[in-house]
DNA sequence: CACCAGGAATGTA
DNA sequence: TACATTCATGGT
C-alpha cells in the first residue's frame, strides 16, 4: 500500500529521524520497554537514572535486588510495585537464557512466543524488545498506532496483531523502516493525536480529514 | 482541577 | 471474544 509510505515520508520530512530507541545498551532498552508501559518516557529516564546511580542496571543485580528496594528506585516510572516484579521476572528469565548475546542468536519465530510467555510482557513490550534491542524485523504497535490508523482511515480494527500484520504486509520488510516508522507515529501521536485531538497543524492533516471517526466529526482529526 | 502517558494482567459476561 | 478494573507517578 502506497499510502503507508506516503504517510511515512510526510512524517519523516516533518519530524526528522527519531533515532530510536533511547538507551545505551540492548539490556537497557529491554528494561526501558518494561518501564515505559503506559507511562511517560521522561519518568522512565528518572527510574533508569536511579538504577544507574545505584549501580544495579544489570540482569544479575536486578535479579537478586530486594524487591521493595527496586520498587523505590523505579518509583518515578509509575506502577512501581508491578514493574519491580516484572523486571525481576524478566531478568531471571534472561539469565536463564544466557544473556542478550544468546537471545540475538535466536530467530524471531521462536523468540517472540517465549517473550510473550513471560509474566508482564505483552505484545508491544515484546515487539519493542525484538525490534529495538535485538534487531528483529517486527513492527511495534502502540496506542498511538491504533488511534492514528483508525482516525486516518487506514483500518477499522483494534486488535494488536491485526494492526501489526497490516503494517508488515503493506511495507517492505526493513528493520530500519520499522524502527523509524513506529517512532514517528509516536511523535505524531504525542503532538497531534491525543484522545482529545489537537490536529490544527497536523502534518498529515489532509489524510486525517478524509475519514474522521464516528462521533468525532466535529473534531479536526 | 482534569487529563494523559511509547500496557498488561485479571476478572466478568 | 469484548470490555471493565487495577496498577501509580509526574507533567501540562
Amino acid at each position: 500500500m502506497q499510502k503507508l509510505k506516503s504517510i511515512y515520508n510526510k512524517l519523516l520530512k516533518h519530524f526528522g529521524p527519531q533515532h530510536w530507541w533511547p538507551g545505551d545498551t540492548p539490556f537497557e532498552i529491554m528494561i526501558g520497554a518494561i518501564l515505559t508501559q503506559n507511562t511517560n518516557w521522561g519518568n522512565v529516564e528518572k527510574a533508569i537514572d536511579n538504577l544507574k546511580g545505584a549501580r544495579v542496571l544489570g540482569a544479575r543485580d536486578l535479579g537478586k535486588i530486594n524487591l521493595k528496594k527496586l520498587g523505590e528506585l523505579i518509583r518515578p516510572s509509575g506502577y512501581f510495585r508491578v514493574k519491580a516484579r516484572k523486571l525481576k521476572v524478566f531478568c531471571r528469565w534472561l539469565i536463564k537464557q544466557g544473556g542478550v548475546r544468546q537471545l540475538k542468536k535466536q530467530n524471531i519465530q521462536s523468540l517472540r512466543p517465549q517473550l510473550l510467555e513471560i509474566w508482564g510482557i505483552g505484545p508491544e513490550t515484546a515487539d519493542s524488545m525484538l525490534c529495538y534491542a535485538l534487531d528483529k524485523s517486527t513492527f511495534v504497535v502502540d496506542a498511538y498506532t491504533k488511534r492514528i490508523g483508525n482516525r486516518v482511515g487506514l483500518f477499522k480494527f483494534q486488535d494488536y496483531h491485526q494492526i501489526k500484520d497490516f503494517f508488515e504486509q503493506n511495507l517492505p520488510k526493513d528493520l530500519d523502516l520499522y524502527k523509524e516508522y513506529h517512532a514517528l507515529l509516536v511523535e505524531l501521536g504525542k503532538n497531534y493525536c491525543k484522545p482529545k485531538p489537537v490536529c490544527d497543524s497536523c502534518p498529515i492533516n489532509r489524510l486525517c480529514k478524509k475519514k474522521p471517526l464516528r462521533g468525532e466529526e466535529q473534531r479536526a482529526c
